[in-house]
DNA sequence: GTCTATAGACGGATAGAC
DNA sequence: GTCTATCCGTCTATAGAC
């Protein structure tokens, strides 16, 4: 039981430092620190420093993966704009205000070492499948492969580039993600 | 004169490094090893690895900026939107195909040092700025200040993002660039 | 479960020979 | 200009006490 919350705690801290300061420079010192722990105390919970990233980093793809999939549930006869657009606020919200697992993912992965990189490999993907079905869905039947393909990644680029920008303080989801919609999803697929 | 030629090939092979394994992870030992020297000799050319870590990525800044600007140049009577696509597609093309350094510079960014971020501001906000003015000329004076940063953001995420996913042996530069076209700029301001 | 203590490797940086 | 040699700090990880 106590290990379970314990465990949490450092989940929770090692997400949050991940994001601030990257893969390599979160120390196990640090973390054990922040958590009111001694750096060995860590290896209870974690048989290492990558099983640990790994977990944080997985944690990250399901939580916006299941939030963005309970945002589509909520209107179930929306149109594959509506559905793009919801898909667009909650993945913006979760990635901006609600989860320093998600930002941690986006910001290491490109430095994060290859066997870590391996085993978020599958969760990736699914989430990237779910996109490219509402994409799909959006520019119908007889869009392209690389029309598909290539608006996913603008899409993503402009999400996820919000890490490097972004200002809660100042900015506003429901603002930029409708910007979005008048920039990208004019009214009609062309 | 050899210390020009030394230095310029420590900055190359420091460019390649921090793009593959970011800020952290480049080893003064591994860089001096790649181009033929022992750690201690770099300190001749470098005053320390935060300084040489700023001469990459102000390099890869300008390098960019240039290459844009002078694409420009090329098309004097270009419209607002062509204008907008041409530094696209040489902000794609210098980012993907010829410089580590600029990669490098986009990715280590958000990791590196307080003091190596304040020393590149002046530099990253000369090329902001140039995006800003492309837009506003292609939004029109009517646009909000809100319409132009946020157009800015979702173009330069797109681009960036590219970093991410785009191989130059599958994808082509072009063909990417006239899908931001078509799915961004339709033909005309909204 | 968490601690202390420490092994063992590697990091940036410096001094002085050549 | 580049080398050798080295200082000193920090890192992940482990062993064993409590």
């Amino acid at each position: 039981m106590k290990a379970e919350i314990a465990r949490s705690e450092i989940l929770a801290a090692a997400a949050g430092m991940m994001r601030q300061v990257g893969y390599s420079d979160m120390s196990l010192r640090d973390l054990a620190t922040q958590v009111n722990m001694k750096a060995g105390s860590l290896y209870y919970h974690f048989a290492s420093k990558d099983e640990l990233v790994t977990e944080v980093m997985r944690i990250g793809v399901e939580a916006v993966e299941a939030a963005v999939r309970s945002g589509l549930d909520e209107h179930p006869s929306a149109s594959p704009q509506e559905r793009i657009m919801a898909a667009v606020t909650v993945h913006l919200d979760t990635l901006l205000k609600r989860s320093d697992f998600v930002s941690s993912h986006i910001r290491c992965y490109p430095f994060v070492p290859v066997p870590v990189r391996e085993r978020l490999r599958e969760v990736r993907r699914s989430y990237d499948q779910l996109w490219l079905s509402l994409i799909r869905a959006y520019l119908g039947p007889e869009a392209s492969t690389d029309d598909v393909r290539y608006l996913r990644q603008v899409l993503i680029g402009a999400l996820n580039g919000t890490l490097e920008w972004f200002n809660p303080e100042r900015d506003s989801v429901t603002e930029y993600a409708r910007r979005i919609e008048t920039f990208l999803l004019p009214q009609k697929p062309r």
